[in-house]
DNA sequence: CAGAATCCCATTCGATACTG
DNA sequence: CAGTATCGAATGGGATTCTG
């Protein structure tokens, strides 16, 4: 016989379309099942995450994840949308596009991401070697960040990934990023590395800048640029069986 | 043209089935993304939670999660022993089985599920109507616990749901649970439910025990009882658009 | 009880082509 | 640029049966 719950669902979904795309997977009032249901679909979390540091364009997430097609994207962003993770909304200035931006409950997802992300690198099985976008980078120092030492410093830092510019703010315990505008903005150093990878042996290997290997290259006092380095510590692996 | 990414990844899991399970989905450094691929699909997380209180055998999952099939639940417990979260491990006292335990790395996901609960609980689309299992109110608990409450107070719960007994230690500004034994331990005060469900009114809505339909009874001193329930505080929902 | 094996349908995905 | 439409391939998952 069939299903009767593949029945109640599809009744469930012609009363209300909406209701169909969250409460899918488990009927649970499990607050965590009930994210990875809003999240834990292939390709939404990198969606998310590409939006963190600000709205972009349907193109652009599409640029930072070459795998995904644009049909996946476009569901995705849907169900984001009827989630109240993301808004669409059409600009005119400077040029008319469209753009997606997380909402401010979206954005509640950061810590989200930075527990996901603490854990999962303990694992022997992660592979920092893969290649890494620049928003990944960005929310991995603010991840990766020790709090107490920036705490009683203040500073701004250029961070040039290929193309792509940000402007890190250090102080009050906590690392400000936001994608650097058209003019440019006093800063009191400049890290500057072909992608997002070149940073990673320097920030989290304690590599020295200028060794063999490293292609991260600074502007600026180099007492600053070692400061600012040592604000960043990652932890080690377990010895995980299996 | 036959996509060569495909071509490789049939080549990569020929060499090393196991290689397969994770960095299937994303070839992507980051963490976040590759927590998802560890423990994003279909019912890994809700099987995650069963036995973060303690091992657990395959018919105890099947019981609490009555929507999996045996198909998928062996497959997801295949995924996660080869994840170096879970372990299996066959016991002979007091009974010959089979036990699935979380590894200690495992545990380590109770700040991830904390993180989710605590962001997803946020949405006017989360239902707390919907059936909860015995630990996912326990785990619950500790999340939604006002740390400095229990800091200069020390305390033992008894938590019985159903026919499922725990004990909770209130202390360190932390609520610790585990299952009880088979002899009764001796506690301070308890409260008692026919389901995880009959706990929400009070210790989240904060309906006064007693009170017209709630199906919670406590027993030992009333003020121990309500200052136990004074530890918990359920956030407010967001007025999200969409 | 604790799965393994098989069958088969439904869904999903990726690739490609096309559109306003 | 921002998608939509379509199609074939791969995957997923439920039901069922079988085994130690």
């Amino acid at each position: 016989m069939k299903s009767r719950k593949v029945t109640e669902a599809g009744r469930a979904a012609a009363q209300d379309p909406k209701a169909a795309l969250h409460g899918k997977w488990y009927q649970d009032a499990c607050a965590a099942a009930f994210a990875m249901e809003l999240i834990g679909e292939r390709w939404t979390l990198p969606i998310v995450r590409e939006l963190m540091l600000g709205g972009r364009r349907f193109s652009d997430i599409r640029a930072s994840l070459p795998a995904i097609s644009a049909k996946v994207l476009t569901e995705r962003l849907e169900s984001l949308e009827s989630g109240g993770i993301v808004t669409r909304r059409a600009v005119t200035a400077p040029l008319p596009m469209k753009l997606y931006e997380l909402t401010d409950w979206g954005i509640g997802l950061e810590p989200v991401m930075a527990a996901l992300g603490r854990w999962s690198m303990e694992s022997p099985l992660h592979n920092p070697q893969l290649p890494l976008t620049p928003v990944s980078l960005m929310l991995s120092m603010r991840t990766m960040l020790d709090s107490p030492k920036a705490r009683d410093w203040q500073a701004r830092v250029g961070l040039e990934v290929g193309p792509q510019r940000f402007i890190g703010r250090v102080g009050d315990g906590a690392l400000a990023i936001a994608r650097a505008g058209e003019n440019p903005e006093p800063t009191d150093f400049v890290l500057r590395g072909p992608d997002a990878n070149a940073f990673l042996p320097v920030l989290y290997g304690k590599r020295p800048l200028g060794s063999a290997g490293t292609r991260l290259e600074a502007e600026g006092d180099a007492a600053l640029v070692q400061r600012f380095i040592d604000l960043f510590e990652l932890p080690a692996k377990r010895r995980v069986a299996g």
